[in-house]
DNA sequence: CCTTGACTTCGAGCGCGCTCGAACTTCTAT
DNA sequence: ATAGAAGTTCGAGCGCGCTCGAAGTCAAGG
């Protein structure tokens, strides 16, 4: 059970139907085995996945590599846009954090007020 | 259409009924009238929803402010809550970062390499 | 008055990424 | 030889956060 690739089998046979995987080798009985290949492959896979790229867009990936070393560029540039994302994505999260620190300060104060025994502003969670 | 706070209408009654919004003034007609308040705590919520807090939770932070100014300080921790997930989101965003920008460097050199006439390592993807 | 368009409720549907279960086959250990 | 664990295929279901459509109600302009 290759699953301890740390995803589920169901998972597993479920990315070879999307497309991520390419059908991997059988044994007589028609039983999976995963080659070292096959796992190096699928913990790439993973990563992407961890970093928010969505399975569409893995797939592509996906059908580059199957394509050949002549669409080394391509993938590339879906990498490099995937990192832009990524980029984005942490840029906007920064923005968030301080949104809520800020929030979370004026609760304090809201809270220390209250322990004063000073009247609550209502509304005061925009 | 109060909806031009950025959010469909259709959205903005299922915040209603998922017990985010509490129901809101209607006119003689049954229609709905959003006051100022409920428009700022509409976009208190959306600036929760786009950290990435889930409906839950903001259903349970909704119902605390529901019961009024006591329940400040439980509102506050789940804010803190939120804030320690969005550190972790940035920090593991940041790791992933890197994997990534290591690959594209790899990438970079094949394809370097690759111009220059020598073979490709097949597999190289993980 | 009457049209027209924005509102109402309700329940169903969707896109994503799995997750699960049924029914069957195969492998493994005794 | 055989029990039972682990594999197989297939299709359905789920949880999230909306999104939409049908059928009806209401408001405002001509």
């Amino acid at each position: 059970m290759a699953a301890a690739a740390g995803v589920s089998a169901h998972t597993l046979r479920y990315y070879e139907r999307a497309g991520l995987i390419e059908p991997v080798a059988r044994t007589s009985g028609n039983q999976r085995r995963y080659s070292q290949a096959d796992i190096a492959w699928l913990q790439f896979l993973l990563r992407l996945r961890e970093t928010g790229m969505p399975i569409a867009q893995m797939r592509e990936y996906a059908a580059l590599r199957g394509e050949g070393p002549e669409t080394t560029a391509a993938r590339l540039a879906l990498l490099e846009q995937h990192q832009a994302r990524l980029h984005e994505q942490i840029a906007l999260a920064r923005r968030h954090e301080k949104v809520l620190a800020a929030k979370i300060t004026s609760y304090r104060a809201d809270l220390a007020a209250e322990r004063a025994g000073v009247d609550q502003t209502e509304g005061a969670d925009a």
